[in-house]
RNA sequence: GGGAACGUAGUCUAGCUUGGUAUGAUACUAGUCUGGGGGACUAGUGAUCGCAGGUUCAAAUCCUGCCGUUCCCA
């Protein structure tokens, strides 16, 4: 069989965009659907995702949210009702006009966001101060025609997420949610998938439209671009005025009430993929892998085989005790070589090989996907394989933060900063806080303020673009 | 937003310039051997050439429209 036919033929350093798409395709963690921009999540794919929701459904919990479940279809009308927020999202909203051969009245939008359908609800719910706060959460696609370029997981047509909408009796509340929310998406990331990502605020052009300041968490890839992780919006009282989201409070004045939404969607698997893959193809974080080891049997007689398998079958019952997620891989046809690079493409964090010459020496070979590392470990350390994962895990997670501190560069030159742009990452640079210099500058280098992190605000220094008093170093960054 | 390329079996691909019923590999099925880093041999299955029109005795090939994909630049 031919290498070059069934693997990743494209380099990562060199040929990043294909290689991404090839990871995605030949990893089987999506496919194409047969409309453009829309993609179909497989098993693998799928599973990431699943595990990233309990994960969030378990902490959102905690913090003491409910998940409900909103339809697909908005009514122009409700759209409308908060004029900017509308004029934002119009480009790319995708009308049901039609149902059979009727017309429908009013033309009906695929969501691509729920914030006035979810609001119009609330102000029916919420009475009284007794009512709040009300914090609910809701799994669904949103969907935003992309007329453009379009790439799995990063952008899609349709993708999922999730979306949280909270209501407040108080603005100090409300805002302390909206930072609550985005320490769990910190966490959860750096935890989970092994991404560091930075926080901050987002600058007013690049807010989320409707809210009065936007929260993220930005990441920067391994080709130099930055990547929008999560939001999390104080919404203030913007939509609770135009949808009359209100309540009397305990002094039976009646107030509007203060809002926040919040949202990751399937972008972190895209995120997953490019920070942690390689030339061989995918490498997942062991937390978040559909299969976390798996078992080659190496066999040639039958009675090599049947000794072989039943000692795979042992280990793997003796690794699920323990909750790891094991698979013993006993095609018969494929050869243990094809195995190991099929099982590499795919990311699996462990793999057992075990053959003969290994049970009469009471151990099995361990190889580590993530750094390629080889090692004998005997049957009596299979137990301190969930041990190994964790370190896996960890490392995995230092060596991107490595990484992202060498793409991340201070810089107070303009003329340099145009220079190096070109090759990418984060720019730690002093602004004046006036659009116009935002705006130049993304027109000039192509890059925009990604975050201002929550430790650069109020910084003192001057702009790197006007030289003027700075209030803040933002991350300027391309961005995907 | 601007530009370029591409679409032929599950996958990759030859053929297209100069129209004549599609090449090869791999995968798949069966069998024998093999098995510690992408195995070998033998025999078979699999394609209305992206879709819709048009030109023609005849279209994968020429023309038009549409759909889809990829890459590069802002």
């Amino acid at each position: 069989m031919g290498k070059e036919s069934v693997g990743i033929t494209a380099s990562k350093k060199n040929d990043f965009s294909e290689w991404y798409t090839q990871v995605v395709l030949k990893a089987e963690l999506a496919d194409y659907a047969p409309v453009k921009g829309l993609i179909v999540l497989r098993p693998d794919g799928y599973s990431i995702w699943e595990s990233l929701k309990d994960t969030f459904d378990k902490k959102f919990a905690q913090n003491g949210i409910r998940n409900g479940f909103l339809p697909v279809l908005i009514p122009e009308s409700l759209l409308g009702k908060e004029k900017k927020h509308f004029a934002g999202f119009n480009p790319e909203v995708f009308w049901v006009t039609h149902s059979g051969e009727n017309e429908v009245g009013d033309r009906l939008a695929l969501r691509p966001t729920s914030e006035t359908l979810a609001y119009t609800l609330y102000s029916k719910w919420i009475k009284s101060w007794r009512d709040l706060p009300l914090k609910m959460n809701f799994w669904n696609t949103a969907l935003r025609a992309e007329i453009k370029a379009t790439k799995p997981f990063l952008r899609t047509s349709e993708f999922l997420w999730q979306e949280g909408h909270t209501v407040h009796s108080t603005e100090k509340e409300a805002k302390k949610e909206v930072f609550k929310i985005l320490e769990i998406y910190k966490n959860t990331v750096e935890e989970e998938l092994a991404i560091p990502v930075v926080t901050g605020k987002k600058s007013e052009k690049e807010k989320f439209v409707g809210a009065v300041f936007t929260t993220t968490m930005e990441s920067i890839m391994p080709d130099g671009k930055a990547l929008q992780m999560g939001t999390s919006h104080f919404l203030g009282q913007n939509f609770s005025k135009p949808f009359e989201v209100k309540f009397a409070d305990k002094d039976n004045v009646e107030h509007f009430a203060w809002q926040t939404s919040w949202g990751v969607s399937w972008r972190l698997i895209g995120a997953m993929i490019m920070v942690h893959g390689d030339d061989k193809g995918l490498v997942l974080p062991p937390k978040v892998a559909p299969t976390q080891v798996v078992i080659v049997p190496i066999y040639n007689s039958d009675e090599d085989k049947k000794r072989v398998l039943e000692k795979s079958d042992e280990i793997k019952k003796q690794l699920e005790s323990k909750s790891i997620r094991t698979h013993i891989d006993d095609r018969n046809e494929l050869s243990p070589g094809y195995k190991f690079n099929d099982w590499e493409m795919k990311g699996v964090p462990l793999r057992i090989e075990i053959g003969p010459k290994d049970i009469s020496k009471q151990k099995v070979v361990l190889a580590k996907r993530y750094n390629k590392e080889k090692t004998d470990l005997g049957f009596d350390e299979i137990e301190k394989i969930d041990l190994i994962l964790n370190e896996i895990q960890t490392h995995m997670l230092e060596s991107a933060r490595e990484e992202a501190k060498q793409n991340t560069l201070n810089i107070s030159d303009y003329t340099e900063f145009k220079e190096k742009i070109g090759k990418g990452g984060f720019f730690n640079a002093n602004w004046c806080g006036k659009q116009e210099c935002e705006e130049k500058i993304k027109e000039e280098t192509g890059a925009d303020i990604r975050v201002i992190p929550f430790d650069k605000e109020n910084k003192e220094g001057k702009c790197i673009y006007c030289n003027e008093q700075s209030t803040s170093v933002p991350i300027f960054a391309r961005g995907y």
